[in-house]
DNA sequence: TGTGAGACCATGTATTCCCGTGTGATCCCA
DNA sequence: TGGGATCACACGGGAATACATGGTCTCACA
């Protein structure tokens, strides 16, 4: 399914005895899609979340900043925060990674893990952590966004070519 | 009848032993003239009701909101609530999609589900709630509104050709 | 040679695909 | 204008497939 440009929807898998987690399969095609075989996991800036980018992701942040303002100490903060902090998971065919017992310690996780989808990247956290997370997130949104989602325009018609038989792409 | 450009009425559709609902046929041909073959599904910000939006449509949401201003709080928790919120339906080739009994129970449905357009989405509640919905909206609608539906145009009369006999096209 | 980590394989379950059926709406024709 | 045929669509169930998950084997390294 050539589509999905983000991540989205929420999943909760099951941690075996080795540590070990499946990715939810649309993130994996997701990841596979962008190249990736792997994922570079750091600290959110939120308690008990881990934020999980596929690398050209992290990178591209970090560049992007590092334009702007080359030498400043904050960019090398972030490098230190992004680079150093960062736990890289390859997953193997079955599309599964391990997570070290420091990382299911950050987020306070024993044998269930939330993935949870937030556009160019992902949460790694605990189903507790995942409602407190999506509730919070969802009452903020309500509050200052009210507006937002009022506002979209009627869906862009795109008139597809007409499909006289089989041919798709 | 290549025409409409939003989703309009609203729909009782039967809840299946899988979970699945045959979304209106008049959606899914909306839905597919916009080259979608599935929707995501929010809680809306009203109780008991879930909101489906062509994928894209949220995307485009999320973009423009993000290209404004990127790092802003405000972005973040939006971002978490459209996409770590989301279901993402995406129905069979007899347009039927499944509801997982998580979605079921956000709206209070067992074996019955409203589809109600919204314009460039459309609404899932249960039966009970569509009412109400309705209602209050309508009530609302005359209070703030009087004149808007009384101001309108009379639609331009197209002039059918009297169809003598056969030919039609 | 023991230990741990990673790759490989196996299995049950959930999801998706596919076909058949009934019913309501539409069209056609008498 | 009524009645029958046709079509579209909602709905049910069985078969095939994808996926999450548990276990075993192999290799590296201590």
């Amino acid at each position: 399914m050539p589509g999905a440009n983000y991540f989205s929807g929420n999943f909760t898998h099951r941690i075996d005895g080795k540590g070990r987690a499946s990715i939810p399969a649309k993130f994996r095609a997701l990841l596979e899609q962008q190249g990736e075989s792997e994922m570079m996991v750091i600290p959110s800036y939120k308690d008990g979340v881990m934020e999980a980018f596929p690398r050209r992701v992290l990178e591209r942040i970090f560049e992007r900043l590092e334009e702007k303002d080359p030498q400043s100490e904050e960019v090398e903060d972030l490098a230190t925060y992004l680079f150093g902090g960062a736990n890289t998971l390859s997953f193997d065919k079955d599309g599964r990674v391990v997570l070290s017992p420091e990382l299911q310690e950050a987020i306070g996780v024993t044998d269930q893990v939330v993935f949870m989808g937030r556009a160019d990247r992902f949460y790694l956290l605990s189903p507790e952590r995942a409602k407190e997370v999506l509730e919070s997130a969802r009452i903020r949104s309500r509050e200052k966004h009210r507006g937002v989602l009022a506002r979209t325009r009627p869906a862009p018609v795109v008139q597809l070519a007409p499909t006289p038989d089989g041919d798709e792409q």
